[in-house]
Order: structure tokens, then sequence, then C-alpha cells
RNA sequence: GCCGUCAUAGCUCAGUGGUAGAGCACUUCCAUGGUAAGGAAGGGGUCCCGAGUUCAAAUCUCGGUGACGGCUCCA
């Protein structure tokens, strides 16, 4: 057996014993299904009236333990699958009779059909199912499709985490069930460590570090899923927004600026209104009979722009580029820190091109999701997501063609870390998505590069051609961070609040050894020649002692601090305090004042992460 | 939207049917300081909002709002 297949059954036979106890504990519980997911393992419950908590998890935990201790052969049977549905019957397993009912219904092939992990049947997936799986350990006799280990005893280490509500098969309308989510490994240490990386990610948690760092703020009155962001916070905001429209700027984009309300009309002509009809927030003309909705989107604005004079193909591709805010009405429980809001910020950008432009087109936007990628300090991995071969999708199939393998002539050509999956592609077009690795192991998609076959037709765009007919552009949609809110939560993480100085809201703190006039004032000075140089300094003159506002500067992890005294006064050169995790030079010394801000400004502008200081 | 948990000072949190608390932060004063918390005093609360039960509600009940963990959806 391979280690993953091990694991697999592991899990399984833990989901298989977590039954078994709450069996025990709770006579009379329904059982759902209990697969194995990542990292672990989970099990859905119907205790009836008795609701779980994690306080009963102690309990819960000993009784397993107790379970395993006994190191019960984990015997194996099949029934015929009329049997099967007896034995629901008779033990009151009223979910597992519906699977079993359903597996019937399903006819003699099954699974296709059926969410295979969903009915826990996956070991006869596509075979003729006259038979269905048991496990039996001890007393307790539960359907599964295996594999278990073969004794109780053979577990490694596991734990159970929390307890949710969760739907009868996924589906709102059925019973709400209870899910009891464990995570379980082979040795104690990976446990541990698994549970030492979700400390981590608790720590670096960016509604926390948010809060910690004043970056962005909440409030009841304006309501949920709409931050405001402080100072400190719109620097991050801004700085990311410049820098990736840099990217785009000096390969031809230019910058358009659009309202946030639109007649719905808009959305009508785009088909956007029958798709994110609910999602839209409405807004009311006390003037006009106008009906008005918030933007969802932008391209079909950008459209508007590219109809409102006649295009030449000399004219394409035409790039137009804009950080700007649009509304999603999500629903309230989907809502969450920074990764779903409800205004979402997308550092978006179109381009209106010719066929055979698609592939100059995706490699300049890739080229420049790297270099972003690279300089942030985290690693893409690109999935080229096609058609499949059904039917729905719109458009032209040989445009889909040709412009699939433009969209790998381009990721090859950028030497990125790529897979292809088909049947990913939006209806509208193929694309490129982006998943980057926070610095915990975390992936997270982030970006997107999205070909549209359909909205140009749709808003009927057109250009001339060279025999003078009319042309319809293809669309093409990309956004380098993708939500700058979502990519917020995520690089907050990924950095655990220590930004790089070209991000860093206060990148140096000048601190004064006392609140005497001649070393207030000279830190006031250097605080001048740092603005001077476009740097983002605080001086802090507070009436605290040294340690305490070495301490301060610490906790908002401020790039660089440095003291001023009677002796940087008389020398004018300094040894800046650099925040630990920056590498800094070998040579480290101490500076003049003028260099090291020289200094400083240039890592700034040129947005490394290290330090020659 | 649904299920569950929660909401007390700017922050983190204790408390509980009968006078509202701590630490940090803030203000003032003393100390004039050398690289992660110097000392003292003081101010600060509609205990999320609304209704109900009660002699009495921050505490119990219901409704709303917001946060969190899930389900479903998604950038």
């Amino acid at each position: 057996m391979s280690k993953t297949d091990e694991l697999n059954a592991m899990r399984h036979s833990l989901a298989h014993i977590l039954a078994t106890s709450v069996q025990k504990l709770y006579p009379g519980a329904k059982f759902g299904v209990g697969p194995v997911v990542e990292n672990g393992f989970y099990y859905d419950l119907d205790l009836g009236k008795k609701k779980l908590s994690e306080e009963d998890f102690t309990t819960l935990e000993k009784e397993m333990h107790k379970v395993i201790a006994v190191n019960d052969k984990f015997e194996k049977f099949e029934l015929p699958i009329n049997d099967a549905i007896d034995w629901a019957k008779k033990t009151h397993q009223v979910y597992k009779q519906e699977l079993l009912n359903d597996l019937k219904r399903a006819g003699t092939t099954v699974a296709g059909d059926l969410d295979a992990a969903e009915l826990g049947l996956e070991a006869i997936k596509g075979s003729k199912v006259s038979k269905v799986s048991f496990y039996k350990n001890g007393e307790f006799t539960d359907l599964c499709r295996g594999p278990h280990l073969e004794s109780t005893g053979k577990v490694g280490a596991f734990k159970l985490m929390r307890v949710s509500g969760a739907y009868w098969r996924g589906n709102h309308k059925n019973a709400q069930m209870q899910r009891i989510y464990g995570i379980a490994f082979t040795t104690d240490k990976e446990l541990r460590q698994h549970l030492n990386m979700l400390d981590e990610a608790k720590k670096r948690d960016h509604r926390k570090l948010g809060q910690e760092l004043d970056l962005f703020v909440f409030s009841e009155m304006v309501g949920s899923g709409l931050p405001m962001f402080t100072p400190r916070g719109t620097v991050i905001r801004d700085e990311l927004a410049k820098f990736s429209n840099e990217l785009r700027q000096k390969v031809g984009f230019q910058n358009v600026w659009i309202p946030h309300i639109t007649k719905s009309d808009l959305y009508e002509a785009s088909g956007h209104w029958a798709k994110f009809g609910d999602e839209l927030f409405l807004v009311k003309s006390q003037e006009t009979t106008d009906e008005l909705v918030m933007k969802p989107m932008n391209c079909p604005h950008h459209t508007r722009i590219y109809a409102s004079k006649q295009r030449s193909y000399r004219d394409l591709p035409i790039r137009y580029l804009e950080t700007t805010t649009v509304y999603r009405d999500e629903k309230s429980g989907e809502l969450g820190g920074l990764s779903r809001v409800r205004s979402i910020t997308q550092d978006d950008s179109h381009v209106f091109c010719r066929e055979d432009q698609i592939e100059g087109e995706i490699n300049n936007l890739l080229a420049a999701a790297d270099e972003l990628y690279e300089t942030i300090g985290m690693k893409l991995k690109v999935r080229l997501s096609y058609r499949d071969e059904s039917d729905a999708y719109l458009g032209d199939k040989k445009l889909w063609e040709s412009a699939q393998k433009q969209l790998k002539n381009a990721v090859l050509k950028n030497k990125l870390n790529y897979f292809e999956q088909e049947g990913e592609a939006a209806f509208y077009g193929p694309k490129i998505d982006f998943m980057a690795t926070d610095a915990i192991g975390r992936e997270h998609q982030v970006a997107t590069i999205q070909l549209d076959f359909v909205q140009p037709s749709r808003f009927e765009l057109e250009y001339t051609n060279e025999a003078g007919e009319n042309q319809c552009p293809v669309m093409i949609h990309c956004a380098l961070l993708g939500s700058i809110e979502r990519f917020l939560s995520v690089y907050i993480e990924h950095t655990a609040g220590k930004f790089p100085v070209w991000l860093a809201p206060e990148q140096i703190r000048l601190i004064t050894i006392n609140q005497e006039y001649i070393t207030t004032s000279f830190a006031d000075k250097v605080l001048s020649n740092a603005k001077e140089l476009g740097l983002r300094a605080v001086v802090d003159n507070s009436n605290e002692s040294v340690g305490k506002k070495i301490r301060d500067a610490e906790i908002m992890k401020v790039p660089y601090s440095v003291v001023f005294g009677e002796k940087e006064i008389k020398s004018g050169e300094i040894v800046p305090r650099i925040r630990s995790d920056i590498e800094v030079s070998d040579t480290h010394q101490p500076t003049k004042i003028a260099e090291f801000l020289q200094t400083v400004a240039n890592e700034s502008k040129s947005r490394v992460s290290k330090t020659s200081l």
C-alpha cells in the first residue's frame, strides 16, 4: 500500500471509529456520510434533539481511544443491495437507506451521475452494482466504501477539530445534520506540525492583523462586508494598484474612468442581468424613472467606451485599465473579513483585439503577472482552462481552438509552471487562472486572464478590417491582483504583516531619546528630508522610554527604526534598527543619515525586499 | 439565505436577576531616558439595538443588526 493510500485508509478508519463511538455514546444516532477530506475526515450525523458541541469532543475522543485500544479487526463484507436496504431499515439508518435506494435506482451501473464521494461508495464506481460493502468492528457495522486499515489499533494521530452544520447531501432543503470534522496523520509529529501551521495561520489572520496594524475597519453603521481603509491600509492598497497598473501601462494600457452606477439596461444587453440578478444592488432615482443599479462588473461600461467611436483594425488592440470598485450583494452568511466583501475593488483591464493578436496580448499580461508575483514573493501556478466537447460553450469552435493554442504558446513563452484542464473554461471563452502559494503553503486563486467571445457580439462591437468589412473584436479580461480586498487578505497572511519597504505604510520610525528641543528638532529635520525623498516616515517624540518606543515600532512592524540622541546629532551617523525578516548586507555599519534615507528611497522605488544597509 | 456560537471601555477579555471590572491604550504629573513595556494619579461604558417578562434586566425571552465557524456560491 502506498503512503497516500495508507493515509486514506487510516482516515476512513477514523471516520468509522468516530461513528462507532457516536453510536455507543448516543444510541439512535443516524449517520449520513463520512468521507476523507484534505488533512482528515468528517462524519455527518443526526442525533435528533441532541446537539453536539466542541465541549463534547473530550468525551468523544476518549471513547474513540477506547475503540482504538480494543484493536478490533475491521471485517469487510458485502451484501446484495436489497439486503443492504433491509439492513438500513432495520437499523433505522434513514440516510443510508436513502443512499442505497438511490444506488439501486441508478441501475446496475452506478455512480457516474451520482456523486460517488457523497455516496461513500467509490469502490464500486463504474462497476456493476449488485453488492455494497460494509465494515464491521466489534459490535458496530457501517456501510462504507473503505478502504480501512486492518484493525482499529492501527490508526495514527488524530484530533477532532470542530462541529458545524451541514445539509444532508449539500441541499439546503434537506435536513440539517451535524458535521464532526477531524484531522489525522500517520504520526504525532505530523499532527503537531499541522496544528502548528493552523496556529500560525491564526496568528497571521488578516482580520486580526488588520486591527492590530491599523489597516482597515468595519462599521455596523456602514454595513456588513463593506470595509473601510485607514491611512495605513490605503497606502498598501494604492501601492499595489499602482504597481499592477504600471506593469500594464508600459505595454500600452490606458486608464479610463467609469461611474459606479448604471441603468439596468446595460446588463440586460450584456446578459448579466439574468445571471447576476439577485446579486445586484438596486439604486432608486428620485428624479427620474430610470432603473439604476450599482455596477457588479466593469466590462460592459468599457465596451461603451470602445463603441463610442468607429474603430479600424489599425487601432487594435485597444487596452483599457481601471482600478475601480464593483458592488455585489453577496449572501450575508458568505461574507468574511476582506476575503468576501460587498464592495470589491478590481485592478481590472480589458483588451479589445483581433483574433491574431490574442497571443501577443496574453503574452504581455502573463509577463506582467509573472513580474508582479515575483516581486510580491509568491510562487505562481497557472491553470489553462479549456472547453470540452460539450455544447455548453458559446462562440465559434474554430476561434476557441485557435485561442486555446495561443494561450498555451504565451504560457510556454513565459516559462510558467502550468497545467491544463478541459471543461474548466467559462462559457464565453477559455481562461488562465493563477494560483499563488503563500508562506505557510496554502494555495489561493488570485488573478485570471479570460478570453471573451460573447460580450463583443452581444454589444455589437465592431472594427473595420483591411477589406473594409465589419468584424467583431475579441475581448480579454484581466485583473492581476484580482480583487484588491481579497488579495490583501491573502497577502497580509502571506507576509504576517511584515510588508516590504515599498508597501510598508510606515517605512521609517524616527525615535527621539528624550523630549529636549535639540533632539526633537533634529528628528523633525530628518523627517522632512525623508519626506522630500517620498519616504513614509514618522517621528515618535512621545514621553516614553526608548525601550518602549522601540517596542511600539516593532509591534507595528516598521521596517526601519532610528534612535536619535546626542551621539547621532553630533556625528550625523546612525545605525538603523532593521526589522528581523529583512536581509542585510555583511557590511552593516553606521551610515550617514542622508545616505541611509537615499538607500531606503531606492529600495522603495525598486521594490526590493532586502537591503544593502 | 440556512444551521450553530458570540456581542461588556479604543483593544483583549473577566463578571452576572439587585452599586459595572482588569490589563493594555488614552490624559496629566514625576523621572530626561540608548534599542521589545520607568513610576504615579486620572478620565472613560445606552454592558450592540428594540420590545417583552420582572419590584428590579447588562444578565431571562423574542425580534433586529453585526462578527465568527460551517453548508451553498464565488473574485
